[in-house]
DNA sequence: GGCCCTCATGCCTTGACGGTTATATAACTC
DNA sequence: GAGTTATATAACCGTCAAGGCATGAGGGCC
């Protein structure tokens, strides 16, 4: 789970946040983020060598979207963790332990 | 949430994968990573300042143990993702729109 | 072909970070 | 008190990454 190092920056959370909403082009990043485009493409590529977004070539353009494999991920790493704030029950500790031993739902 | 980049560094999440299971002291964490003392010292100094860990001294040893805010953050951070492979189709459906796609260097 | 637009890449600088060794601080033991 | 244990901090070093600018590589458009 590389990709959380990639998601941690936060330059890409910012680019990421934004594509969760919808998939842009370099150039509308850039304006978002009033950063130079060489930087942008830069995070892109970590980004996109981490799995986090994938690239569609249109035209001149390169239309970036979220691809959801990471997240996953990252929602399976957390998992066990949710019986920090879930602990009231007992029984509902190891009903998500074992629901996140079989992985599944 | 800077305590995303905090948990995103390897060492410190193999430490907050220990912490998970049990509270543990200074000594205890430096013999399971194998790193030196002041390493690992230095990366709970971190995750405290970021509000993963706290420590609570005893004697002369320092009891530290996760704390749930950062995670619970971190869990409704990752919430509106969650839509993405919650909505098979829809995502199966760009999935072959995508066959076009150039990926990779 | 020539030009512009969009994006990627190379090079460079700077600042931050992870790791080390050495030292300081605090508490227990004798 | 001296000595030992447990942890933090300081000082230092090597590496790496993020940002800038300049340039290269494709793909429309005239």
């Amino acid at each position: 789970m590389d990709a959380l190092a990639a998601i941690a920056e936060p330059t890409r959370r910012r680019i990421v946040d934004a594509l969760r909403l919808r998939a842009c082009t370099v150039t509308e990043l850039v304006s978002m983020l009033g950063m130079s485009q060489p930087a942008v493409s830069k995070h892109l590529r970590v980004l996109r060598e981490a799995g986090v977004v994938t690239a569609q070539t249109r035209a001149q353009q390169r239309v970036y979207r979220l691809e959801p494999g990471p997240f996953r991920e990252l929602d399976a790493w957390l998992a066990p963790y949710r019986r920090m704030w879930t602990h009231h029950l007992a029984e509902l500790e190891r009903h998500l332990d074992r629901t996140t031993t079989l992985e599944e739902s």
